[in-house]
DNA sequence: GAGTGATTCTTGGTCCAACAAATAAGGGCA
DNA sequence: TGCCCTTATTTGTTGGACCAAGAATCACTC
């Protein structure tokens, strides 16, 4: 943990760059922070109110409240009726909804996403053959085999997702599922748009077999081959339904 | 969900819109970005005042000044007085200050952040051998130049991560791009690290070039040996520092 | 005394009015 | 023309008002 303990600390000093021009809701928002940390408040904890904040820290309550959209917005509170703010703990979600937010204004093509994945996922393979246990292998069987009972396409979708990110998981590394799991909202999409055309639960799932019957043999060139062309092989449904597709992987 | 189903219903009678969400402020967020995309507005352009928009959407004042903080937040907006909210390219800057917060909450390992470069890096091996042109391997040595003038740790950890930033780039994948600038502020800080120890923007310099070279050289294996052992040079710089700074602390 | 229903009170959600600060715009002057 | 000053507009901030929803309290009944 010491690592984090400096990574904290630096990532602070990056964060406090900015000398002049202090708003009184920017002020706010730090000082509300402060007051999280200082009292060593923990997630579900509640803030005080509204009318509170304000006058603890000599503000109009509707100050106070564009600081909490703020905070809203970063995914540190939620705000209940009633209740008041609550910690929370939705900022990784917060950072995907910002990202797809983001998509949504320049959109990546699909292609470009898939690219993206098979790198991650192909280039992942080489520690999970090396790494994953029976258990883990067999785990992934388990979440395979879930897409075989459900029935709409957002279910399936998820399901479809939900797999990858089991193998991506394997991989033990943090950043990388993090920064996988950010692309959740145009992955699950672009599942929904290969899904949409024609349902293939049972092909998913046969692939999805294939994969990990690569891993349990420590194949890691059928791995590649078979998680590529498993891409790729999305990629010619998208095609014909979003013609934006320019880059190349 | 029900209580869900009745508000939704309710907004459907009243704004007869889809599925809006139920605060003022959410559908404010909601309407404000339609009316960018209706109007075609481009990055710079303003947008009507406050009160304007107020009265545009029947909203008030500070309902609208709440959303435009959300908007800001979101990085999708600047305001400035006088002019009003005009459309901003902030939102990458927005998502990776988010980023950075969120890791400032549950930070990563300095290995983590490695090991997730490690898979990035040496996964587009294969596309940069294949697709970069010499002008493109010759950028990088531009790039990697410029590390031999700089003095302070700051400057040489930023060139450090252009060049490494510069060979993402090569792979041609935006969002892979984009995943990799997410982390600039925790990588650049890891060099900062490992240059604080020991200045060493020749060996640094060095080993960039005999990558360069490895990609000239069309040599895949060489670049991921080159690569892996320059991702692991800088780590047991690292390594030591946090010992140093345990026992200092 | 326990349960239950009505009432009160607190709190967020929204809006308005007012003032301060900042600044673009226009007019006056050399 | 070019510069400076005034003015008007707009955001920044605050306080207050009202509403709706839900928690808290109290009164009533069994």
């Amino acid at each position: 943990m010491t690592d984090d303990a400096i990574l904290l600390a630096t990532m602070a000093l990056d964060a406090a760059q900015e000398p002049a021009k202090v708003s009184a809701v920017d002020r706010l928002v730090e000082q509300i922070r402060e007051l999280v940390r200082g009292r060593d408040l923990v997630i579900g904890d509640a803030l005080p109110t509204e009318r509170e904040l304000g006058e603890l820290f000599q503000a109009g309550r509707n100050t106070v409240r564009e600081a909490l959209q703020i905070l809203k917005a970063y995914g540190i509170v939620e705000v209940r009726p009633k209740i008041g703010a609550v910690l929370s703990d939705r900022h990784e979600e917060a950072v995907r909804k910002l990202f797809a937010f983001q998509n949504a204004i320049s959109p990546a093509s699909f292609l470009d996403v898939q690219g993206y994945r098979r790198v991650i996922e192909v280039g992942i393979g080489d520690h999970i053959i090396l790494n994953a246990t029976g258990d883990d292998l067999n785990h992934l069987d388990v979440i395979n085999a879930r897409i075989l009972d459900v029935q709409g396409v957002d279910d399936a979708a998820h399901c479809d997702f939900a797999f990858h990110e089991a193998l991506v998981t394997l991989a033990g590394n943090r950043t990388l599922l993090t920064n996988y799991r950010l692309l959740q909202p145009v992955i699950t999409h672009i599942m929904r748009v290969g899904k949409a055309n024609r349902p293939v639960q049972i092909d998913t799932h046969q692939t999805h077999g294939e994969i990990i019957n690569a891993l349990k043999a420590r194949d890691r060139v059928a791995y590649a081959y078979l998680l590529s062309r498993h891409l790729e092989y999305g990629l010619q449904f998208v095609g014909s339904e979003n013609a934006r597709s320019t880059q190349t992987a």
